[in-house]
DNA sequence: CCTTCCAAGCTAATCGTTTAGCTGTATTCT
DNA sequence: AGAATACAGCTAAACGATTAGCTTGGAAGG
């Protein structure tokens, strides 16, 4: 590989000049100029970012920090996230933890090593793993999840609202009696659905039976297995199954048409993050509609708002609104109770 | 950040002696690592790999540059790419192109100037890429498609086979009037699966009818564009459309519906590629499974022989084989042609 | 004509590592 | 005892950029 030694010994100038030219740092004569893009020409040149950086102390890199790329919640946040990077110039690191604590606190160690400029961290929820994230001293913001107290950088969706969406939909459906299917409470994500369910129903003037919320966590198999639990012990059945998300809404309708029981029309099945396969599922599933996208893109564009410092140094929290997304699995059934489709 | 000029004057020893111990690249006495180790935990310092890299010219990265992160074909492979750099020790860095071939040059120039140690480049088909990518002198292997006459460091599936595969299972079903719908054929994978599809008719003793063969490309558009134009010019209908990739049958399959057609009961759909979304679409795809995981291991690891340059300096193709994945698009016919299901 | 000023381009230090080669002490051998 | 040897640990030169501050020579001003 060709160095500006290389180019300054051919174009027969200082390698002052030759950055000078490349950077458009200082004013160069037109001659040695042009000597100097020759030579760069003729070697194929291009800078060692290595170099650079080392002198800049700064890689002009962002990490992202993510669970499980091969869940479909993620591509679409990856690609705003890379769009955003590569925008401003900047190259992006994809850091896939494969839900392993420990290839995660592995990562951080190796973004602090490379000097990353800044860190986007999809699903941090434990504090402990937060004290891991402020050690490193990078600048980060969060994604997704966060720790209960957490009120610094932070880029997610108005969980509450989704749910509380749900309910209200569900309700002008006509649907009365409405089975919850809960994510790990351990999670913020989860937690906020859970509360928004509740409130929700409580906004409809309905009651939550108790008998009928299950707890898992947001796999399709969790939603399978609560089924199964439900269709075997369950006193009453639900006439419709709200699930955390829209993996839990496909295993409860697996399991559903494995008894035999038709969606929507014995149970109705509502998800929850429209999952890129729910349009197209074996019964198109009604959901509420996430900003995958412009969560990646927000998220990377506050992180170098924190990078650039120029920001007031007060931390940002940004909360997009959820929408819901109206698809087949649920349907009109008023009619069971004498109401009117308004 | 602490650098090891720190450590040393903390410990008050050489920058050598605390390099040594870092890399355990030289024998320094139990004190002295002591001492060292003592003054790395109290300043909790990391070393730092720009200057690492700078002098050992090796940055422990390697690239992947792929089209479409959003597409389903890519996070499993990325995941298999990610964990072998992982487990070596290296970085990964993913570039999202968006199908924009602007945005691949400009990767291309990135990760020349990061220095990349190497590269993996999903779905490089023409030659005109692969010399920039030759031009920048950088290790690669190509991944899944390759232009028309490499024989470098690949790894891919056989295409051929897939549809092969496809016809023979098709046949055993009793299918005998089958409908294929090609992918854009400048593309290496298409153009064998296209050929496969030939050779497999022939196989099996059928003809191939130009009549219902209907060019396109990959995607779901194409596969519901293709199915309405069939629907409304063909003078007749096949008993099963092969299609090109998963997606492409998604299509033809909400096409097929949206006219009343059901599947597989009048006309049945054969998928290509395995699409994580296939097993529960609207109706379970058959389909060919592609190792999609594998296929990005493989190709890090090819990778890395290229690297250390150990291996034979022969490069290698490796070509994974498909497999047949029977799910409900499908059906046994036997009996409309008095033929016995064997 | 001498001084002052300016601008183009150069010299050399620096970023944080690695490592070849040297130094100085302790050990071993004759 | 003196020479040879071994070896822990040190000094200093890279790696390839950026940039503060210096040099140099010509223009302007008195």
């Amino acid at each position: 590989m060709a160095t500006m030694k290389d180019i300054s010994r051919i174009a027969d100038v200082s390698i002052a000049t030759v950055s000078a030219v490349i950077n458009h740092s200082a004013f160069v004569s037109p001659e040695l100029t042009e000597r100097v893009n020759n030579a760069i020409r003729e070697l194929n040149y291009r800078p060692n970012a290595v170099a650079r950086s080392l002198k800049m102390k700064s890689t002009k890199t962002v990490a992202a920090i993510v669970t499980d790329i091969e869940n479909p919640y993620y591509p679409a946040m990856v690609k705003g996230m890379d769009d955003v990077a590569f925008a401003n110039g900047f190259s992006f690191m994809l850091c896939n933890i494969a839900n392993d604590s420990e290839r995660f606190r592995k990562y951080l160690e190796v973004m602090v090593e490379k000097q990353a400029d800044g860190l986007v961290l999809a699903n941090v929820s434990r504090d402990e793993e937060l004290a891991l994230v402020e050690r490193t001293g990078l600048k980060y913001v969060l994604l997704n999840r966060k720790p209960p107290a957490y009120d610094k950088n932070y880029v997610g969706i108005n969980n509450t609202l989704t749910t509380e969406l749900s309910v209200k939909h569900l309700a002008s459906l006509g649907y009365r009696s409405i089975a919850y299917f809960a994510g790990n409470l351990q999670i913020s994500t989860a937690r906020e659905r859970w509360e928004g369910f509740q409130s929700g129903m409580h906004q409809q003037g309905l009651k939550v039976d108790e008998a009928l919320v299950f707890h898992g966590n947001y796999t399709s198999q969790s939603g399978y297995e609560n089924t199964k639990k439900m269709l075997a012990e369950a006193r009453r059945m639900p006439e419709v199954i709200c699930a955390a998300s829209d993996l839990v809404a496909f295993g409860a309708i697996k399991a559903l048409r494995e008894s035999g029981i038709r969606v929507p029309e014995d149970i109705a099945v509502m998800g929850n993050d429209n999952n890129p396969f729910s349009e197209n599922f074996i019964v198109p599933l009604t959901t509420v509609d996430h900003p995958k996208y412009e969560m990646g893109k927000l998220a990377v564009e506050l992180l170098f708002k924190e990078i650039e410092g120029t920001e007031q140094k007060l931390a940002r929290q940004i909360v997009l609104p959820p929408s819901l997304v109206v698809r087949e699995s649920c349907r009109w059934r008023g009619e069971l109770y004498g109401l009117n489709s308004s």
